[in-house]
DNA sequence: CGACATGGATAAACACCCCTTATGCGTCGG
DNA sequence: CCGACGCATAAGGGGTGTTTATCCATGTCG
């Protein structure tokens, strides 16, 4: 019912193809010696010789004959499937990400990266659910988070998820611009709920703040907070780092400098055990690159 | 190009077909802990995770999905492959024998053996060459043999191969009948030169037998002689006991019980390594006790 | 709601399998 | 006739994979 060792098949499937102890003990990386060891094993396991012994060759017995195109295929079937592993392993890069940073930053860069790397394919599943990077088959994290985390994990800082106002150029002409920190009271917020506002204000030296009889909008992912914005709907607070392209194309506006410190951060996060799997290098590597700047600016 | 670990990929397969360590390793007679240790292996270097592990049970991933079936179908190849290869080995007896042996007595008996043993196929290579048993793809040999044969080998003494003059009925007839063995002297002889002629006549105290000036008709096989013999075209040198039913229905009669010693016999012969394997345990218990009568006669 | 059962992960120590080294034997070729 | 080639065999050691023991997480049952 169960088979020989597998060890010995795999000898005896090497020496049908050579014909040839030794130079199966070559391809196999051992010695004649192990070679006619395990040979012999499948034979007295088999009951029968596997090979005729010539003097100066071997030939395929009856019994052999009939195992070696069975075996070869089982080896081939094998072999193929594991070498399609191997590619489509190392090829297909799963990325799980926070949805802002997905639709914001990634989905407008990730063309780069491809460009840099057309071999690799690139998988996004963006879902604010935190996936278990250590059991779960992804291969990096971008992830919120407020410290490096749990163990087994590396990690590296992209950028401080520090906030600041942002508002439409429009909606800032509408009350004759903003000029100082007090002025956006007289705006339409979005989210204002958000803890960030409060913080902000705190931040910007503005007494007073209070979210109280404020509507709030639910919009709880950074990228509609974004478009609402861009839309005129009112001011949010967002990470200017994230909105880069839009604030340097004047569609949002940062009337101040000044960063509410969020104390967290977007981390690139990925197992310890993978560290070294190329495609994660390649895209740690890049990462880290063309993110620099963010850090460079804060 | 090279194969991860085969005693990894075994363990694999047996656990996508149960989705379980503790299942798996039952099967394959090991315990839990090293079945996860070969499916950490496997993983390693696959490069990615073949099993999500949830809470109380563990499923497939991507990879290990799309690895499953192949390997699954690649050991239902070679499962089958050594479950015919088992079968046919138990099932076919290969015997090379002498051919007198085989057109003599085991032509006639080997019909009770397969009554006996109805699943086992038997296959007779009658060849005058002696195959080399050690080496060479055969079950049993009878050969003719002055001692037990060499090292390696089990040997069983089926029948002396001692010789005394055979003819038809018809031959002694037509002289009368034989009285004494000088009288063979007034018959043709079927292959005079055969050695045992000249030690016949020694024996059975004729002097000054030569072969000198007779015939010689190479029918260097018992059965042939015993043919010639048969048809009354002369008296011939033949082992009785091969010709036990002839002498029986009077085809042949045997004028004096002397025989010569030919100091040679019929060994039932088989490679020591083998000497437990269930067809040849069979076969050499029915040939020693079919044959039983022979070594009793003599 | 807490104790238990289930199923997998992990660490350390050990056992055994399998490989290597060394040698022998038989045959072929120069 | 000697060396080359190829497989068989024995002895011995190293490393891989196993077991044992424990931990941890989750689901279940009283």
């Amino acid at each position: 019912m169960s088979l020989p060792p597998l060890s010995a098949i795999r000898v005896f499937e090497a020496v049908t193809r050579h014909l040839s102890f030794t130079r199966a003990g070559e391809e196999l990386g051992m010695t004649q010696a192990a070679v006619s060891y395990q040979i012999k094993l499948l034979e007295e396991r088999v009951g029968a010789p596997l090979f005729l012994r010539k003097p100066r060759q071997i030939a395929l017995s009856e019994v052999g004959a009939s195992l070696a195109p069975q075996v070869q295929q089982a080896f081939e079937i094998m072999r193929e499937a594991f070498a399609d592993t191997r590619g489509e392993v190392d090829r297909l890069l799963s990325i799980t990400t926070v949805p802002t940073f997905a639709s914001q930053w990634l989905a407008q860069n990730l063309g780069l990266f491809q460009i840099d790397h057309p071999e690799i394919a690139v998988r996004v599943d963006s879902t604010s659910d935190m996936v278990d990077l250590l059991n779960d088959e992804c291969d990096i994290g971008i992830r919120t988070l407020a410290a490096p985390p749990e163990k087994g994990l590396v990690s590296h800082m992209l950028v401080k998820a520090d906030f600041t106002p942002l508002l439409s150029p429009a909606l800032a002409e509408s009350i004759g611009g903003v000029k100082e920190p007090a002025d956006l009271l007289k705006l339409p917020m979005l989210d204002p709920q958000d803890e960030w506002w409060a913080l902000w204000f705190e931040v910007a030296g503005v007494p007073g703040f209070s979210a109280e009889g404020r509507p709030m909008s639910m919009l709880n992912w950074q990228s509609l907070l974004g478009t609402a914005a861009m839309a005129g709907r009112g001011v949010t607070m967002l990470t200017p780092a994230l909105f880069r392209d839009e604030i340097a194309s004047g569609r949002l506006i940062q009337p101040f400098p000044l960063l509410a410190p969020a104390g967290r951060a977007y981390y690139l996060v990925y197992p310890e055990s993978r560290r070294n799997a190329p495609k994660i290098k390649m895209f740690r590597d890049w990462m880290l690159e063309a993110t620099a700047f963010m850090r460079a600016e804060s």
